[in-house]
DNA sequence: GGAGTCACG
DNA sequence: GACGTACGTGACTCCT
């Protein structure tokens, strides 16, 4: 990455302390000096400096109370408080770490921060960037100058001050002088607010323009309004106008970022009893303690390979990497492995290079290497050792490779994992990226490696002196990151969720995977043949009723054929401009009499059905286990639920009587049966658990129809008569409850108004206040924390909390209402995974884990074990936590998955 | 590679 | 007063 241009960084040191108070919970130091703000500060200054990587940074306060801006207007800011008592001592602290990082900072008598930032951003050449969220500075972007809101991590933009204020930048000043600003006491054009103001500047161009055309106004109050206030607004403009030629002595050479002085920064951050950052300092500064080079060694004989056993056998631990064939763990080959004891020290063991393609034709001539079984000879009494710590980035990958070599890998960290735990989707997960955000070094990717397009080599063609820095660097970089993740988990109270939950969860993961389940390909293909006959046939009167022929799979072409070539009513263009054609636009024309929709209807769902199940999962079969193995996705979802993924098998059919064929297909082999069992209505019982809501809990404990008891309370009829169809209201609104309710959603369900579906949940929430105020509750601590958090503590982090986008604002409060319902349901199930997988183990039992589908286990029993196992498997499940309500699960058993 | 659609919980 | 929405995923197809 090269910049040509210097990044320059002012920050507002003032408006950030004054920020930060207020955002920030109080603490002190150790000797009762109250440091909140400074450690808010300190904080941020650190990440800035790591994570930007400024060449300029200044920090900028204000001087005093009194500025020029009092002469023009004597009540400037006369509405402010006193400052905070536990404020004051704090403004020479923040400076002191200013000194400590050794950062320049300016402050002048008679003018405020934002003056100061004015004229440096105007003056100094360069990329700048002001460090700030103060609406008072946004009229200096644009250009070569942007803001960055450090405490939201968000920048802002051209875009985001239009969007703030409805005007370019260029226009904010004059946008501000009518509206005015009651934090600076500065009362602008009464009765104007700045929606108002930004329509008349956009219609008038200038404050001076609207201000000698005021007559013109329609509106007689707006008119009035600012004839009266003229002078006001003139005057209000000067006030807000950032034009002051502050008298500058500074260049830019002053301001020039400095390597840290790692004894100032941390006698400082000592003094103020900031241990955690100091920890950071320690680990995540660029060149912080940190070997001048790296030393990766190339181990081609086995003579070198002891030397890593007896430092692996003495530190007692070790972080690796397998190099692979492709990415998916049943079929890969071992290239190589890495090894990292050390920070900065690393091996690389290559294994399977094949040699670069002008050595392949002569036969024999591969690079020197030592072969898998030595290698394997080596590595399988580390790995199986419970006294040797195993790190990987990725071991239910590794794991289940060397588990294909007869390897039982023992006494794991994961740094994936580690990270979800930790920082869930706030950010990817890949070593690449977590070496970015935790130890901000960019490395090497396997891209850099093998190149991309037309060039693109296999990876085991390279020789291995060109793996090397790649592969090494991972199993470093693996090590480095353990050492970093795991302080943090204790310092952030994630351990619990990590060691108990996922870390267990992976070689459970691993073994069901490993396992696969067995599917039979004749059943799906003779499906597949079947639904092509009938796709055809459907295809063909689609056709005809359309009365030409086009791609019915084109969502495309198929809106035009509905709604312009035969003109059925109700057709209605998304954003994109094309026709939403989607399933209940469909269930629509179909209802008004239209049968080509039918037939649309029937033909999707089979095309899905052919494309997606029948027709791929027979290629998925592993041609030497005959069965399927899906690769479960521990550090993807927002909720800690798993995903699955090649295939995915946690959307198998169901709903539809062709979708249970497919289900038949997967079968349990001779001698064994598969047995299902899933928890009833888990999401809702936890509902009534974390919401602590009586009637609901009670309504568990007695075993009755939630449904039904919730239709008689919002419709107010007695239980007995409550029918099938209020019923099914009931239903979708409990479902909406769990989904974060909103009456647009419950009324789209239930093809009803907006306005019944509001008084539906109006009725509910009079039954159950509890419910709206867990609703609430979460949406506070969602805005408080960036998360909310699971019934066993993990953290579901809910980005768009603050976002001024009402839209994804709402959407990310009904994920903070859904997040811990969702996340409790996983963590529930993970709890119950790890301790069946335990007692079918101690027992001595064959049956075993095959798949998980969020509130479902899959296993494959014996026969004979059916009647031991399926107790202790409901049981277990039913058991796992103690909550206000019971759990209950229900569980099937039978020869394939369709009898389940 | 994004959009649209739809399979599951 | 307007906005545009039920929560969480992954795979397939079309089409730029």
């Amino acid at each position: 990455m090269t910049q040509n241009k210097p990044q320059i960084y002012l920050v507002d040191g003032s408006g950030y302390i004054f920020r930060a108070f207020h955002a920030l919970p109080p603490l002190t130091r150790a000797d009762g000096v109250p440091v909140g703000a400074v450690m808010g500060f300190t904080t941020m200054l650190m990440k800035l400096l790591r994570e930007k990587s400024p060449d300029y940074l200044v920090v900028v306060f204000d001087a005093s109370r009194e500025t020029y801006r009092h002469a023009i207007y004597p009540q400037y800011k006369a509405n402010r408080k006193e400052t905070p008592p536990e404020l004051i001592p704090q403004f020479s602290l923040v400076r002191e770490a200013c000194t400590a990082f050794s950062v320049p900072f300016v402050e002048k008598e008679g003018f405020e921060a934002d003056d100061l930032i004015a004229t440096y951003a105007r003056s100094l050449e360069g990329d700048i960037t002001i460090v700030s969220s103060d609406k008072d500075l946004m009229q200096l972007v644009g250009g070569a100058i942007r803001m960055f809101d450090p405490m939201k991590n968000r920048a802002i933009g051209v875009e985001e001050v239009q969007e703030k204020f409805g005007v370019p930048p260029a226009q904010v000043v004059d946008v501000q002088a009518l509206a005015g600003d009651s934090s600076d006491n500065i009362p602008g054009v009464p009765g104007i607010g700045v929606k108002t103001a930004a329509e008349l500047i956009q219609t008038y161009g200038t404050l001076e323009n609207l201000l000698d055309h005021a007559e013109d106004i329609k509106q007689p109050k707006r008119r009035e309004a600012l004839l009266t206030h003229k002078e006001d607004a003139r005057i209000a403009k000067q006030l807000v106008s950032l034009d002051a030629q502050v008298p500058m002595l500074e260049l830019l050479q002053d301001f020039v970022v400095q390597p840290l002085d790692f004894e100032k920064v941390s006698t400082f951050l000592k003094a103020q009893s900031f241990h955690t950052l100091l920890g950071r300092l320690e680990k995540a500064t660029p060149g912080a303690q940190r070997p001048a080079a790296v030393q990766y060694e190339l181990v081609q004989e086995a003579d070198a390979l002891k030397k890593w056993a007896q430092a692996i056998t003495e530190t007692g631990q070790v972080a690796f990497e397998l190099e692979l064939t492709s990415q998916d763990a049943m079929t890969a080959e071992i290239i190589g492995l890495s090894l990292s004891v050390t920070p900065s020290k690393a091996c690389y063991i290559p294994i399977g290079h094949k040699g670069e393609v002008q050595d392949l034709l002569t036969p024999g001539h591969t690079p020197p290497q030592i072969s898998l079984a030595h290698v394997l000879a080596f590595f399988k009494p580390l790995a199986e050792d419970p006294g040797i710590l195993k790190i990987s980035h990725y071991t239910k990958r590794d794991g289940l490779l060397l588990k294909r070599q007869g390897v039982n890998l023992t006494a794991i960290d994961d740094t994936m994992v580690l990270s979800y735990v930790l920082e869930g989707t706030k950010h990817g997960h890949a070593l690449e990226e977590a070496a970015k955000v935790y130890l901000n070094q960019e490395i090497l990717t396997y891209q850099d490696l093998v190149g991309a397009g037309r060039s693109k080599v296999s990876f085991e063609t390279l020789p291995p002196e060109k793996v090397l820095p790649f592969a090494a660097q991972n199993a470093d970089i693996t090590l480095q990151l353990h050492t970093f993740l795991k302080a943090r988990l204790f310092q952030e109270h994630q351990c619990t969720v990590y060691e108990t939950l996922e870390r267990p969860l992976i070689p459970i993961l691993l073994e069901m995977e490993y396992k696969g389940i067995k599917v039979d390909p004749l059943i799906l293909k003779k499906l597949s043949a079947s639904l092509e006959k009938r796709l055809s046939e459907l295809e063909q009167q689609i056709q005809q009723e359309a009365g030409q022929t086009f791609n019915v799979a084109s969502p495309k072409q198929l809106g035009e054929i509905l709604f312009d070539v035969l003109k059925l009513p109700g057709g209605k263009k998304g954003k994109t401009g094309a026709y939403g054609t989607a399933a209940d636009v469909l269930d629509t024309l179909a209802e008004a009499g239209f049968p080509i929709a039918e037939r649309i209807l029937e033909w999707r769902q089979l095309a899905k059905l052919k494309s997606t199940y029948t027709d791929s999962l027979p290629l998925q079969i592993n041609p030497y286990t005959h069965r399927v193995h899906t690769t479960y996705g521990m550090t993807v979802t927002s909720t800690g639920r798993l995903a699955s993924s090649d295939p995915n098998l946690q959307n198998i059919p169901i709903r539809t009587e062709t979708g249970r064929e497919i289900r038949s297909a997967f079968v349990a082999p001779p001698g064994m049966v598969l047995l299902s069992a899933d928890y009833s209505q888990i999401e809702l019982r936890l509902l009534a658990h974390v919401a602590n809501i009586p009637e609901l809990q009670q309504a568990f404990v007695e075993g009755r129809d939630i449904h039904a008891q919730t239709a008689s309370q919002v419709f107010g009829v007695p239980l007995a008569e409550v029918t099938p169809e209020l019923r099914h209201r009931a239903k979708a609104i409990n479902f909406g409850i769990i989904y974060g309710l909103s009456a647009f959603g419950l009324a789209r369900q239930l093809g009803i108004s907006r306005e019944s579906a509001a008084s539906y949940i109006q009725a509910y929430f009079t039954h159950h206040p509890g419910v709206h105020a867990y609703m609430e509750r979460m949406k506070t601590e969602a805005r408080e924390h960036g998360y909310v958090t699971t019934l066993l503590g993990r953290r579901c982090f809910i980005t768009d909390i603050h976002s001024r986008d009402p839209n994804r604002r709402n959407f990310a409060e009904r994920q903070a209402i859904n997040a811990p319902l969702q996340g409790g349901n996983a963590d529930i199930v993970t709890k119950a995974m790890v301790k069946l997988d335990r007692l079918l183990k101690e027992k001595n039992l064959k049956a075993a884990l095959l798949l998980q589908v969020h509130d479902e286990l899959i296993l494959e029993v014996p026969e004979g074990e059916i009647e031991i196992v399926k107790p202790l498997v409901v049981n277990t499940m039913q058991t796992i936590v103690t909550l206000s309500v019971p759990l209950v699960v229900e569980a099937d058993v039978g020869k394939n998955w369709a009898e389940i």
